[in-house]
DNA sequence: CTTGATGAGTCTGTCAACGAGACTTAGCCT
DNA sequence: AGGCTAAGTCTCGTTGACAGACTCATCAAG
C-alpha cells in the first residue's frame, strides 16, 4: 500500500470534528434525546437520565450557547416563572443524526425485544429511516457508490519536510 | 404544562444513549471519519488529527473490539509486518451518521469557504445528502411529521411514589 | 553484526472533565 | 413564619485527556 491522497489535505476545518466538539461531550445527545422526545426540564431530565445535576447544568447551557436549544419561560399556575428548554430550527435540523444514530442502535445494540423509542410519521404511523440520496436524485444504496473528496474548504497540509511515500489512485476505504 | 408521557417510560435501553456510548468518546468519529477516508493506519491518523497517541490506540481498540474496525496485517515491500484498521459491515453501516453530522455541519458550522470533505455520488459526482422517508414510502419534509414514540422495547419507569403531575396528550417537542 | 530508521505503541505526570452527595436560593403556598 | 420545590452551586474523589519521553521489534545499510 502506498499514500493515501487524503495525506495530501489538512482537515484542520472539519465540520464533522467541529459538530463532534458540541455534540461529542458526554450527555448532550442524550439531552436532546429528551427535547426531541418532549422532555424540556431540567429535573424531568434528571429522573430519567441521571445525568449528574452539574454536568446536566453545563450541556443545556452549552447547547443553548451554540443556538440549538432556547430557553423559554412558562409559569405553571401556582408556581414561580421557570425554564424550560425547546429545539431551536438549528435544533430541529439534528433530526437527521438522530434518526440515524438509533437506525444504527436499534440494528446492532438493541436488546431482544427491541429499542424504548422509535421514530414514525405521524401521519401513517410507520417508522422512519433515512435514504441516502445524491443531489441528482439518485437513489445509493451501496457503499461503494459513496466517495469522500474534499470539499471546497479544502487546504493543503504542509507535510514535515521529507514524508515522501508512493502515491496510489483510490483514497476511499 | 403538564406531566409529558415520555416521563412514564423508562429510557435504561435506549439505543441511541448505547452507540454515544461508543461513539460519544472524543475522538471516535474523528477517527473513523478517517478511516472513510482512506486513512487507515496509526500514524497517518496521528498525523492528520494529533489525537495523542494513547487516546488513538484506546479509540482504535474500542472500535475494533466493538466491530467496527478490523485489524487488517499487511506488510509493505520492504517492511515488516504491519496491521492497518478497516471498516467492518457495522462500520461501513455508520455511514449515514457520519453524512448526517456533516451535513448539519456544513449547515452550520462550516467557514466561509466551506468544508473540506464532503462525500459524493461516486457515479455522477453530485453530492450526497439524506433524505427522511417512512417505511410506506413517503418523504418526511416537515419535522411536525416527525413524532418519537415508545418502541417495542418500552419499559415502565417506575415513579419514586407519589410523583404525580397532571397528565398531557402530546409528546413531541 | 552493529547501527539506525520506523511504526506502533507504553510510561509518567499534569490538568480538565465527570460523578455523588450535600448545600443554596427564589418564589409560592399554608 | 415555616415549608416546599425546581434548578442550581460547592466540594471532593475518580476517571479521562494530553504532552513528552521512553520502548520494542523488524528491516535496511554499512
Amino acid at each position: 500500500m502506498a499514500t493515501p491522497p487524503a495525506l495530501n489535505w489538512s482537515v484542520d476545518n472539519c465540520t464533522i470534528e467541529r459538530a463532534m466538539g458540541i455534540l461529542g461531550e458526554k450527555w448532550s445527545l442524550v439531552v436532546l434525546r429528551e427535547v426531541f422526545s418532549g422532555i424540556r426540564r431540567f429535573d424531568d431530565m434528571r429522573v430519567r437520565t441521571h445525568i449528574p445535576r452539574q454536568v446536566l447544568t453545563n450541556r443545556l447551557n452549552n447547547l443553548v450557547e451554540h443556538g440549538i436549544l432556547r430557553r423559554e419561560p412558562y409559569r405553571e399556575p401556582g408556581s414561580r416563572v421557570r425554564h424550560e428548554y425547546r429545539l431551536t430550527d438549528k435544533g430541529f435540523d439534528l433530526y437527521p443524526v438522530m434518526i440515524a444514530l438509533s437506525e444504527w442502535g436499534n440494528r446492532y445494540l438493541a436488546d431482544p425485544e427491541g429499542p424504548p423509542i422509535e421514530y414514525a410519521h405521524r401521519d401513517c404511523g410507520a417508522e422512519l429511516h433515512l435514504a441516502v440520496t445524491c443531489a441528482d436524485g439518485h437513489l445509493i444504496e451501496k457503499r461503494r457508490e459513496i466517495q469522500p473528496r474534499p470539499g471546497p474548504g479544502t487546504r493543503p497540509r504542509r507535510p514535515p519536510e521529507g514524508t515522501t511515500r508512493p502515491e496510489t489512485a483510490n483514497g476511499s476505504a
